[in-house]
DNA sequence: ATGTCGACGAATCGTCGA
């Protein structure tokens, strides 16, 4: 079983890109970010033809999620129970495989800004809210994957440039703080089960020359509970949809569950 | 290089968010 986090940034301008690379990589289940539609705007029809059944819940401009999958996806949850939230960041639903379950939390974690803003303390208190919520989820469903765009690089490793970023936002010690709390839950960074090539990364700034020059973080993350970790085949970045005319800042990451 | 995108509202660009 394949499943895939993209976030897409803008799925009215990515869909086409998304049918090609679904096409070409037929996981069982994705999850994408940054939809930035409304519901009666979402291209159901379209993904259905292409063979996924579809969760989405989104917004204008802002935010939005879905989670596709081959086989339908039930109880789904959109957001974070028992944490208010106006933007549409989390979509959760369990995908069947065979015999096995599998839960699969798709998150949008907000940007954050910077530090000492508002914008950061609202990341702050959406991290204490998932992390409070998914302990609950993971008794309930001990097969859980969580996985989407994160906006933390948890290591300096995962940092092009961490002098530069030491204490910038994604990279600051209240953030990879967070990180490590999901890690504390039993969850495992299926990317950093493997040996993996240095400089990867899974989002390149479009200024700069960012992409040309390798100059990326890794801010999106693929999390397995700990009943799934024994059964996880590869995870790997797939760094040629960036390649694309028109990309997404994003490249999709996808985890093999034996 | 704060050098790019994408969405929006109102306008053929300025502003915001990332």
């Amino acid at each position: 079983m394949k499943i895939a986090t993209w976030n897409v940034n803008s799925l009215a301008v990515r869909l086409p890109q998304l049918l090609d690379w679904l096409g070409n990589n037929p996981v069982d289940a994705i999850v994408l970010q940054e939809t930035k539609l409304t519901d009666d705007k979402f291209p159901h029809d379209a993904l259905t033809h292409a063979g996924y059944q579809v969760h989405w819940f989104g917004q204008k401009t802002y935010n939005g999620v879905a989670l596709l999958s081959k086989t339908a996806a039930v109880d789904p949850v959109r957001n974070i129970p028992g944490f208010a939230d106006e933007q549409a960041r989390v979509i959760t639903a369990t995908v069947p495989d065979g015999e096995r379950h599998v839960r699969i939390v798709g998150g949008y974690f907000p940007n954050g800004q910077a530090p000492g803003t508002d914008k950061f303390e609202y990341k702050m208190q959406w991290l204490r809210g998932l992390h409070d919520w998914l302990e609950d989820e993971l008794t309930r469903h001990p097969n859980l994957v969580l996985l989407g765009d994160f906006n933390i690089a948890p290591e300096d490793r995962d940092v092009y440039d961490p002098v530069a970023w030491a204490g910038q936002i994604h990279c600051t010690p209240q953030e990879r703080e967070h990180f490590q709390r999901l890690l504390e839950l039993g969850l495992h960074d299926a990317f950093r089960m493997f040996e993996q090539p240095p400089k990867s990364w899974t989002w390149w700034d479009y200024r700069n020359l960012a992409f040309r020059k390798n100059q990326g973080l890794r801010i999106d993350h693929i999390l397995v509970s700990e009943a799934l970790r024994g059964q996880v085949q590869s995870c790997v970045i797939d760094k040629l949809p960036r390649k694309n005319e028109r990309p997404s800042d994003h490249a999709p990451v996808v985890v093999e569950l034996g």
